[in-house]
DNA sequence: TGCCAACCGGGGCGTGCGTTCCGTATCGTC
DNA sequence: GACGATACGGAACGCACGCCCCGGTTGGCA
């Protein structure tokens, strides 16, 4: 690859970083490409098209997370509540957290697999409602995800969800 | 008003209560005018834009069902949370009722003021955390009614959330 | 029944966006 | 230093959609 093309492929990946994070999803093309100093059509010369852009931009961010999941923690709950929290941080800053679960089917696959077995082990510990499945889980936190840039308080709204997903036996 | 005038407008109202309900606010104009069989020059004899249609056709279940805010309840917990499985019960059919919230500024302030009512009063009664706003409220509730079209379990999500709002001060 | 105003249909305009094409400039090699 | 391949930029295309305009039609009153 000549030198002047792989500086242009890394300006655009900074743009779209950028963009992607501050906009989400939806951003122009066209955008992402005059903030990056460079035709839409050098764009296209770098990615197929503006979802693998985006699922360029996504996919490490959203594989170093699901990596962390099996990072070791005091007990199952306290993994999946982690793991949430994790991606709640991350929405509150990022708008494109939430839109990767929509645009791009890998991440949205990796992401429910992931949730799903830290879902089961905590279930099977007794300490998360057994009712909740993955499916339920990735949407729900979609949605939430989404509310963070609507002016919800992060903070509060996850404590809504991470209280209710938890049994309740006790009351 | 001829005749003629008032069937097309209430077949056009009838097309779009069914579009929206079902597709959401995305629908093509164009879609709910072939389906009401008439042209879009048609439609907008009635009504001067596609956002005035979709108000059209909301604002009567939305004033309904924020009427029923107003009816009497075992407690002021109970108020609110009958009050979040309407909002529930509804989105779970109708696709448009989560697009109310974000398309029409006047039905958003009506949920937010009525949302409003009933989570001071609960808050006051100390049976829901207080650290919740009706802003939180009114968001977090937009995010859980999309997920309901996107496979969430409708019951489990509802009470999740419900739970989750409900102060904790015993565990 | 005839006339006029109200109304209808649908083709068309403007816009925004993803994507493509091609003439031109640039890089790297011989 | 010249040549071929590679890459660039941006104009242009296709499409979808909200919205408007106009020639033709229809309804209801006199």
């Amino acid at each position: 690859m000549r030198a002047d093309a792989a500086r242009n492929r890394e300006k655009v990946l900074e743009a779209a970083r950028e963009l992607f994070a501050a906009q989400g999803y939806d951003v122009p093309l066209d955008e992402i490409a005059a903030k990056a100093g460079v035709g839409p059509g050098t764009v296209y010369r770098h990615f197929p098209t503006k979802q693998a852009l985006f699922q360029a931009v996504t996919e490490t961010r959203v594989a170093a997370m699901i990596a962390s999941a099996a990072e070791p923690a005091e007990d199952p709950k306290q993994a999946l509540f982690v793991f949430l929290g994790r991606m709640a941080d991350e929405a509150a800053v990022k708008r494109d957290m939430s839109d990767a679960i929509t645009v791009s089917p890998e991440l949205r696959k990796g992401l429910h697999a992931a949730l799903g077995e830290l879902l089961h082990n905590a279930q099977k510990a007794g300490t998360v409602r057994t009712d909740v499945t993955a499916t339920d889980l990735v949407v729900l936190m979609k949605g939430m995800l989404q509310s963070l840039h609507e002016g919800g308080n992060p903070a509060v709204l996850l404590e809504i969800v991470l209280t209710g997903l938890q049994s309740s036996r006790k009351p």
